[in-house]
RNA sequence: GGAGGGAUGGCCGAGCGGUCUAAGGCGGCUGUCUUGAAAACAGCUGUGGGGUUACACCCACCGGGGGUUCGAAUCCCUCUCCCUCCGCCA
């Protein structure tokens, strides 16, 4: 969610972000209306209370039993007249609620003007798209092949777009969030493991509902959500938290897998494990003072790449345009490996610094150490990285002639000796 | 799943229809005193909203939501969480 103030006070600096972001700029007029509406009801209303307070405290002291009914009846008229008010105010508030809850956040001025994804910007290319002397086979030619991957299977017993890893398929992937985890500890993360449901109050806070709520998991019982990133828990951890200054930043990594209730379109992406209902993920999180986050965006776009490249990927590094950059986001990078079997780019990592957006959804503050008001933090989260793609690069990338898979170095200390899958 | 007990300001803890404008204590901040510190004493102390150039001032908040009442921390309903015991269970 961004400021009220902002839309009273710089109209048109939202309404050209909305327009940047390819998006109907009407709700901006509306929000203004009601807005103005909202506040003329609150000091209708808080007038009227202010004088029962006054009123019932007198009556309390009153010993003239005529006066007293007298100033009771008046008042039970300004408590029908309050109650009416108050419906009013909360019908008004909940339709501010829900268009302030559509809107996007404002892109940084850095972000690039573009319509859709076709604009996003290669800011850099490391490593080289390889020349192999062999025809590379597709993952999901590889996976069945050496018994790693079994896609039936998981048909069998969830149902389309589920498989099953088994092996060293299994383990790969284990060492994968292995390696990952104890990397971004190197790097100054602290790591978490978090809860796969929440409640929807976090889903709220982190700003996936209602938005989203199409793209949820739910109990039908009870109020538990199976999370569909690990940024969601993570930005629950300090909601309604108020931390002190010199405890900031504060990085998180974790490992969760997602839950993604998507509508997948029939003829995309269908073949092998790049996008299901469920893939598992390791989710780098910040939470820091607005003055660092641009700096604290550097470090984490620096981490993933990082990630990538201790992995021996060739890598591109994306910046989203306007038109392309998600809800919350000012500004993301992407990062995108080379999959020679697929033949082409996969999204392995998404970095986003989201300033104040979500903080302000989830009442995630922290106090100067100066003692002055508490402040909204800035909180920044990417990918660190997407695991089923991760594993799709590693066997593409690393498959031999032969058909079989040499493990990179960085891996083999969770491969239980298993440097090559054959 | 069953029975009982709880939830009050940064923390502890009183209050159980009307000066609650939430006692008292601890902690924190400021000041007086002091060469400095401690002690003592005095004052201050949260969040959100409305309002104001800025103040003033006003409204709301005693776990969440709803209700009764002229008036609710206090009474009623409901939900959540924590604690104790029983049952079940990896």
């Amino acid at each position: 969610m961004i400021d009220l103030n902002l839309i009273r006070e710089k109209p048109e600096l939202v309404r050209q972000a909305l327009a940047d972001r390819q998006m109907e700029t009407s709700s901006v007029e509306q929000v203004l209306q009601l807005d103005e509406q909202r506040r003329s009801l609150i000091q209708e209303v808080e007038t009227l209370k202010a004088e029962r307070n006054v009123v019932s405290k007198e009556i309390g002291q009153m010993r003239d039993p005529a006066a007293r009914q007298e100033n009771i009846d008046a008042m039970r008229l300004v408590g029908d007249r309050i109650s009416a008010l108050d419906e009013d105010l909360r019908q008004v508030q909940a339709r501010l609620d829900e268009l302030m809850a559509n809107i996007p956040n404002l892109p940084d001025a850095r972000t690039p003007l573009g319509v859709d994804e076709n604009e996003n910007v290669v800011i850099k290319t490391v490593g080289e798209i390889p020349e192999l002397d062999f025809q590379p086979k597709p993952h999901w030619e590889l996976g069945p092949e050496l018994g790693i991957i079994d896609f039936e299977q998981g048909v069998k017993i969830t149902g389309s777009r589920f498989y099953v890893l088994s092996g060293a398929g299994a383990r790969l992937q284990r060492a994968l969030i292995a390696f990952m985890l104890d990397l971004h500890t190197r790097q100054g993360y602290t790591e978490k493991y978090t809860p796969f449901m929440v409640k929807s109050d976090t889903l709220v806070a982190a700003g996936q509902l209602p938005k989203f709520y199409d793209n949820l998991y739910k109990d039908h019982e009870e109020d538990l959500w199976m999370v569909p990133t690990a940024e969601v828990p993570l930005t629950g951890l300090h909601m309604d938290d108020i931390l002190d200054e010199d405890s900031l930043p504060r990085y998180y990594t974790a490992y969760t897998p997602c839950f993604r209730r998507e509508k997948m379109s029939a003829g995309r992406d269908v073949r092998g494990i790049k996008r299901g209902h469920q893939f598992d993920k390791v989710e780098m999180y910040i939470f820091c003072k607005p003055e660092d986050s641009p700096a604290a965006f550097e470090k984490m776009v620096a981490d993933a790449e990082q990630t990538c490249a201790e992995l021996g990927f060739t890598y591109r590094v994306l910046q989203l345009c306007t038109g392309d950059l998600g809800f919350g986001s000012t500004i993301t990078y992407d990062i995108e490996v080379w999959a020679p079997g697929c033949g082409e780019w996969l999204e392995v990592s998404s970095i986003s610094n989201v300033t104040d957006f979500q903080a302000r959804r989830a009442n995630a503050k922290y106090r100067p150490v100066d003692g002055g008001r508490a402040r909204l933090m800035h909180t920044l989260n990417g990918s660190g990285l997407g695991m089923p793609r991760t594993l799709i690069a590693v066997l593409e990338n690393y498959q031999q002639p032969d058909g079989s898979v040499v493990v990179p170095e960085v891996l083999q200390p969770w491969m239980g000796g298993t440097g090559v899958i054959s």
